[in-house]
This record gives structure tokens, sequence and C-alpha cells, in this order.
RNA sequence: GCCCCGGUAGUGUAGUGGCCUAUCAUGAAGCCCUGUCGAGGCUUCGACUCGGAUUCGAAUUCCGGCCGGGGCGCCA
């Protein structure tokens, strides 16, 4: 009988065999030749004794292009010199597909290849173990949050991409046609989850893509990214928001970390569950700790990147990989965020990880007039946002949210140099394609 | 948007006015080899981002375009 089987669940019991994969390596010794055949799980050696199969066969398996595509057809030895303990002895072969020469990177070359080479030919690039790994993880990081969500009855919603109005602002906002009228991808789905707090489903959570068109070039920014929103109602402070997310974090990376192991263990990477609570910090203690360390900054300065990474390193120093940062200035944030009155401050925080911004939140300005008076300090047209604001003029709780980046937590977790490794497709100012 | 930096075979690099008919590795093609797994050995193939300028002479200097990298601002 013949079985079709992945390359890492093979033993001698299985008898005759029929394994799929790409040939990503043919050494050829003369009178003996191995092929090293690559699937989603592994690798797995053929090993063609000259004198001991057919002498086409060897022949065209032999010279197959690397990356090609087969089937092949054999018994399962056990062998003491391969990784596995077993290798097939080939009976019969089908070339489903052959890859063209030369290849526009190698899978298993023994040089670098640059990223932006890489993100060119992704589909070659994902060949690789290790940078499929990251794409496995991302996965499982986005379940385990759905988990979490589920486990705290939140509500997984979807909201409108294309919309008519955004939620910080025109300048980062990318236009859309809409049968005539002007539209724009959504930066954010801010407005309909709190729309979504004034209906009784009083929990929500939504993992979708935000679009901004900002012309930033760093590592850490692209203009199309998933972001897992939360929004809550009936909070009492933005504590609330914050233990939330703080549980839903904790839960990623402790399951991960056990239902990762096979994945992390291709990245050569070990997860470290931080200690909770997560520590506090106010914004004007971190200042404080900034200009400590040597950076010139003064009162209402931004922290600014070298700021965050500073703060970072002294947080890493006490163990402490995640950590909330409160009390900005309410001037820093946007107008749905809710003022702590006299003070100047806002009940809202940042979440970092390592030294980079991961998520924002905090609690939201339910009372309709306060919320038109916010609009107008931030130079805003509560005419525009009608249909926003008609949801709090009937009865709206008070709530709070967050919202983090999927592919920024991602690259956290894993270490990742650039946000990019962590997105299939990244789409950032000059890349559209593929 | 601002400030730096870069573009040499399929991939990654060396080369800072003539020693370049351009280095090395990887790759590809061919040959030898019965236990390789970064196989090994021998032979061969393959490149100066584009357009101008300077010069007797440009991969190398200058200007512009295109493409890319790093950092900042902004944020997720």
């Amino acid at each position: 009988m013949t079985s079709i089987k992945d390359s890492g669940n093979i033993s001698k019991e299985d008898g005759i065999v029929t394994v799929k994969g790409w040939v990503q390596d043919i050494r050829n010794l003369g009178g003996i030749s191995f092929i090293t055949l690559r699937d989603r799980h592994g690798t797995l050696q053929i090993t063609m004794p000259k004198k001991k199969i057919d002498p086409d066969l060897f022949e065209s398996l032999t010279r197959l292009s690397r990356e090609s595509v087969i089937a092949v057809t054999g018994e399962v030895k056990e062998s003491n010199q391969t990784a596995l303990g077993v290798e097939v002895i080939p009976t019969a072969f089908e070339l489903c597909s052959e890859a063209g020469v030369p290849l526009p990177m190698g899978v298993v070359d023994k040089v670098n290849v640059e990223m932006d080479t890489r993100l060119n030919n992704r589909f070659m690039d994902l060949r690789k173990p290790e940078v499929k790994a990251v794409f496995e993880i991302r996965s499982m990081v986005i379940g385990l949050i759905s988990e979490a969500m589920a486990k705290n009855g939140f509500v997984n919603i979807n909201t409108p991409k294309i919309v008519a109005s955004g939620a910080e602002g025109g300048a980062t906002l990318f236009s859309v046609d809409y049968f005539g009228k002007p539209a724009y991808l959504a930066q954010s789905p801010q407005l309909y989850k709190q729309m979504l707090m004034s209906t009784g489903l009083d929990r929500v959570f939504e993992i979708g893509p935000a679009f901004r068109a900002e012309h930033s070039n760093t590592n850490r920014h692209v203009t199309e990214f998933i972001s897992f929103d939360g929004e809550m109602a009936w909070i009492n402070k933005e504590e609330d928001v914050m233990a939330m997310i703080e549980e839903a974090i904790d839960y990623v990376l402790v399951n991960l970390k056990e239902r990762g192991k096979k994945h992390l263990e291709v990245l050569g990477k070990e997860i470290t569950v931080p200690k909770r609570p997560y520590p506090l910090l106010t914004y004007t203690e971190c200042l404080k700790m900034a200009v400590d360390r040597g950076l010139p900054l003064k009162d209402g300065d931004d922290l600014g990147t070298e700021g965050e990474k500073i703060i970072g390193d002294i947080m890493a120093e006490k163990g402490n990989d995640l950590y909330f940062i409160i009390e900005y200035p309410e001037e820093a944030k946007p107008f749905y965020i809710m003022e702590k009155e006299g003070t100047g401050l806002s009940f809202s925080f940042d979440l970092d990880y390592k030294g980079q911004e991961i998520s924002s939140g905090g609690q939201r300005e339910h009372r309709y007039p306060e919320l038109v008076k916010r609009m107008e300090k931030k130079g805003l047209d509560p005419n525009d946002f009608e249909s926003y604001l008609n949801a709090f003029r009937y009865g709206m709780p008070p709530h709070g949210g967050w919202g983090i980046g999927v592919d920024r937590l991602v690259a956290k977790i894993l270490d990742l140099p650039n946000v990019r490794e962590a997105i299939l497709f990244p789409r950032d100012i000059g890349r559209l394609s593929p």
C-alpha cells in the first residue's frame, strides 16, 4: 500500500510511501546519490544507491533542478546516518513541476540575501524554515488573541475599511474613489467600535487591517498593518482596560511558549513571560528617567524614539519587558480620549514592549457635550462626525479600549529587527508589489 | 517631510583614475567519486543601475534620474 506522508512523521513501519515536496539539494557521489526533499514540516533524505535502483530513475532524479516539486515513491529504510533516522529508497517518482534555473535566490545557499531581494521573491524566501516559522507563530498569536477575548466575553466584530472620514485627521488617509464620492481607507476601527458601546454589545474586538498614508521610513512602520482593537463598556477607569490587555497578552505569551515550541526552536528563540502586573510608569517619570540618562529633554517634550529605547533598557534591567506608560498630556492624545480635569493630563496609556510602543488606549470621553468640546479643541468640525456623535446622544455607557499592532507584537515577541519580517507581503512607502 | 549612506554575475561581495581581459564566495553547466548531509576534487559560465559631464583614459570623480538601506519626526 502506498501512503502519502509529510516528511516529519515517517517511520520504517510505513513500508512503501509516497512523499511529496521540493528538491532542496542533490548530492551525487557517483555510485550513490542523495536528494534532500523538503515540505512544510521538514526534510527527508532520498537515497539512491546506483546499483540497487533503476539506472533511468537514478539519472532523472539526480539531474533534477533544485526546488523542483516531485512525488517520490519508495521504501522507508532505517538509517543511522540521517537526522530522522530513516531514508527513502525510491522505486518511482513523478515530476510535478520543474523549477527554473538559476533560482532568483537560494533557499539554502551559504550567502546572505538582502531583505529587499527576499521581499521581491517572498514565495521563495518563505520556503526557508526560519522564515516560515515566523508566520506559523503569527498565526498562533492571532488565534490565542481570539481565545483570550472569547474567554472574557468579547464579541468578534468586523467594521468597514472603506470610510467617509478618518478618526485622527486627514493627512494620513488613503483616498478612494467611491462611485464618484470621496472616500478613504480606514485608519482605525476607533469610531465604529465606540459606536458599538451604545448598543449593548458591550465588549468587542477586531483583528483587521488599518491603513496609514504616513511617509514613514523606519523599521517599525508600514502603510498597511493589522490592528488588534478592543473596546469595553462599564469601566470605572482606564486601569480596567489595562488589566484586560495585560491578561490578553499574558495569555498569548504563556500559551505560545507551550504550543509554539516547535517553531520557536526553528527560530532559536525562547519566550520570556514578563512578571505581572506590568509596571506602571507615568509619562513624567519617564521623562525624568530619560533625562537622568543624559537625554536633553525638557518638561512637555516628547519622549521620542531614543527616550523610548532608554526606558526600554532601564526596564529590561529590572526584568520588565512589558510596562505601561500612563498620564500622557491630553494635547498629545486624540479627541476621543477623556481628559483628567484640571490637570492637562488624560486617562490614557501606552503599552511598551522592549522599548517600543505596541499599544495605546485609554478611557474614552462618553459624555456628549464634553466630546464635542474636545473635538473643537482639536480643530475638528463636529458636523463631519455626525453619525459617530449620534451614538453618544441617546445613552452611551462609560467605556475604554485599546489598539495593538499585531505585526509589531509578533516582531517584538521574536526580536525581529524589522516589522516587515512579521508581514507576508508588507506595504510601505516604496513597496506595492508583490 | 527632513538628515545621512549605498547600487559590481542569479545571490552576496572585493575593488577609491591606468596594475580590471574586474576579486572571492555562493550558484549554474560538465566531468570524477558508493554514505553524503555547508560533501569533496577538476574545468567552464556569468556583472560594473540609467543618462549626461570631466579626462588621453572612469566600476572608481562630478551632476541628474531611478532603485534601495539607516536614522529622525509620526504612530500600531
